[in-house]
DNA sequence: ACAAAAGTGTTATCCATACACCCATGT
DNA sequence: ACATGGGTGTATGGATAACACTTTTGT
């Protein structure tokens, strides 16, 4: 029972339609991605991957992928904001069981949002910081490529931004976790200038405090809906 | 035999995958795409669609557009020089034949170097402008919604344009081109000021003669890359 | 000579960049 | 008093935007 006899010359219109999910967060100045563990011997032992599952006839992709975030990513219904679909992966050899497409999709998360079981490491389940990923099972390290350049593209031109940080945030903490996605330094004032000129977020009237430093003035973004605009 | 007894309710694993393709042509001052007419009674009696087919078990979803191209949209297989995944269509009832997702991708061709036989219409296929698009099969004016937004957008960010002019062209056609795809004016002298300082284009050191006007001079695209770069 | 499209320059405004010091709080 | 991060302004250069006339050809 080691060969790969799933592998079927025979011409079925097949298929298997699955997705895939890259979850992102962002926690303690690291951009984090949710992370599931696989085991589908002989081909994987003890790997981690994306949550990921096959696609129901009823179901549509995305369907699929907040049924999944739900049963498999072990979030609840409420906590996924933000989804939009990534890219199709159809490389005939990508599952070693048989062939399999996926859709992949990537979500945002804002961490102080979930709840402190949807933020617990185990051994099935866990937040990884993306700099901490090796070998994933499958073709999830190019999914997460993929994903990643996504990503920056998206914080750089749209406010993605607003669904990975708290709701009420300081201009440092809009600023480094823009920084740490993007990889790369920003000028405070030039971004302080052009964040609010652009008129996307505004000042709660409140301030940080308790940080053995200047209280820091808070913002929250004023819309919910992620719009195409250049941020920096 | 009239009912949809296509539609199974069985929970088998499924699926049909299937890919479309929206290729993109430009004559005579109209963006064209190439439609072919479906005939799948009782759903689908002479209507226009976009080119597409079932993936075999053994093609990637851009393999299988490769031959759908060759093979349905009439295309010689060295005529599609530019190819882009654009999105995955997994609606239930996209066809209502049955279950069916779609892998739709995009291409772009450059009119001047297809073949006769290539542009040629007939009652089963042709280019048509989309102005003059009506009701299309499936969800294909769904498909062709995503693949004009993304189209504009690249038009303005890469130098896709490459793919969809003539190899060598004068200025007034490449920014007529570009006002036509993006349904707005641009101004003459500001838009030979910034393409040239972008170094991406060089003149031929020929002219285009025998217009009842002034010669103009002939320009090419120093690279066959789509570079990303913000060309207006 | 006329029509038709090619080609060209200047100015004003806005935006991007570079850069360093004082302020308000906690300890 | 000191350490920490918050907050602020200006000057420069480059890009953008608005705008109209002359040139070269075909007829």
């Amino acid at each position: 029972m080691k060969n790969n006899n799933n592998k079927q010359n025979k011409p079925v219109k097949f298929a298997v339609l699955a997705t895939d999910v890259l979850l992102f967060s962002f926690y303690d100045n690291e951009l984090l991605v949710k992370l599931i563990k696989i085991n589908r011997p002989p081909y994987f032992k003890n790997i981690w991957g994306f949550p990921g599952g096959l696609v129901k006839p009823k179901e549509t992709a995305e369907g699929a992928v907040a049924r999944i975030v739900f049963e498999k990513a072990g979030l609840a219904k409420k906590s996924l904001i933000h989804l939009e679909q990534l890219y199709t992966f159809s490389d005939i050899d990508r599952d070693p069981r048989g062939r399999v497409v996926s859709v992949a999709y990537f979500g945002c998360l804002s961490w102080p949002d979930l709840q402190k079981i949807e933020k617990t490491n185990n051994s099935e389940l866990k937040w990884s910081s993306i700099k901490k990923i090796d070998k994933l099972a499958y073709d999830h390290n190019q999914m997460l490529k993929v994903g990643l350049e996504r990503l920056k593209s998206k914080v750089a031109y749209s406010t993605i931004i607003s669904k990975l940080i708290a709701r009420e945030f300081t201009l440092t903490d809009l600023e480094t976790t823009m920084e740490i996605i993007l990889e790369r330094k920003i000028d405070k004032r030039n971004f302080r200038k052009k964040i609010l000129k652009l008129n996307v977020i505004q000042e709660t009237g409140d301030k940080k405090i308790g940080f053995k430093s200047r209280p820091a003035k808070l913002y929250r973004f004023i819309s919910h809906k992620v719009i195409n605009i250049e941020l920096i």
